[in-house]
DNA sequence: TAGCTATTCTTGACAATATCTAAATAAGGC
DNA sequence: GCCTTATTTAGATATTGTCAAGAATAGCTA
């Protein structure tokens, strides 16, 4: 009952979304942004290809870069970038930062304490910041337990 | 009078700092320091090897990524992502954030208030933090001022 | 100083990630 | 429904970083 129904509004909700920021309706960033939806927290670019495709609603490379960057500088999405090469995508809901484990690459959100962009302000720039990300880096405490344990021995 | 001079200290006082971090002291390692204390701040990797090479004292791609990892793991270099496939490498002075231009891609120093990692210590983390970094991006005032301008006409 | 050993460098190939271009297509306004 | 423009597609290409194997070298020891 709610199957189809649910779907539905979503869509509406995004294409209205979309129109928001004086983009186009279009299927691809419908596709992207309903996997966005439906998955977990964050994606890479790849995964987003992958759970496309999964869906039966693939798109080429190429488009999903396309997508998400119009997206992204919309503001319908946060892209992150945590180390070389490897970008994050997520739907922009609620502003956040994350943490990753140096030794397995584990990605956890963090919560914004300010909730909103820019969180940090500081006034030394010669600019305008509109934005800030932060990425905390450190050990998770499975890596921590791994290593102690293997230090015991 | 000071050129020779300085170069000579300089170089032992890398070679010191290697030494006090375990690393062995080599070519490689003490000519990527080197630039890095010869060029401006942030440097890709791409740049660090053209500026060794215009200096005349070039290394393969391949060894500037290995000695980089090095010295970074070792605390002598800081490695920053300020976005998808792009590297910033500079020495490990003072604790620092980067201030990006989404326009003309300027990047910019921003000092850390706290000047120490972490400089922020979320604890709702799981895990242990060492490294709060963080990206500010924005518009700066030239981009804004040309923007501005245009709009006028 | 010569020899030894582990580390480090080098080289070239390779992988992952993102960008660009030009032609095809679809969206939104009339 | 047609027209204009933005968007998508597909493929080629650039950029960035990684890997493995052999060669070279730093630092230690005698």
């Amino acid at each position: 009952m709610d199957a189809a129904g649910t779907a539905t509004i979503d869509d509406q909700e995004l294409a209205q979304r979309l129109r928001a920021t004086g983009l186009k309706v279009t299927r691809p960033r419908l596709l992207v942004l309903e996997v966005l939806q439906e998955t977990g927290p964050h994606l890479s670019a790849d995964e987003l290809v992958e759970a496309l495709d999964a869906r039966g609603t693939p798109l080429p490379r190429g488009s999903v870069y396309n997508v998400v960057g119009a997206l992204a500088t919309h503001g319908l999405m946060m892209v992150t970038d945590i180390g070389p090469g490897r970008a994050l995508y997520e739907l922009a809901e609620r502003w956040h930062h994350h943490f990753v484990c140096r030794t397995c690459g584990l990605i956890e959100d963090v919560e914004c304490v300010a909730g909103l962009k820019p969180c940090l302000d500081p006034d030394q720039v010669n600019g305008e910041v509109d934005e800030a990300q932060v990425i905390f880096r450190g050990i998770c405490t499975e890596c921590r337990a791994k290593f102690n344990s293997e230090k015991q021995i």
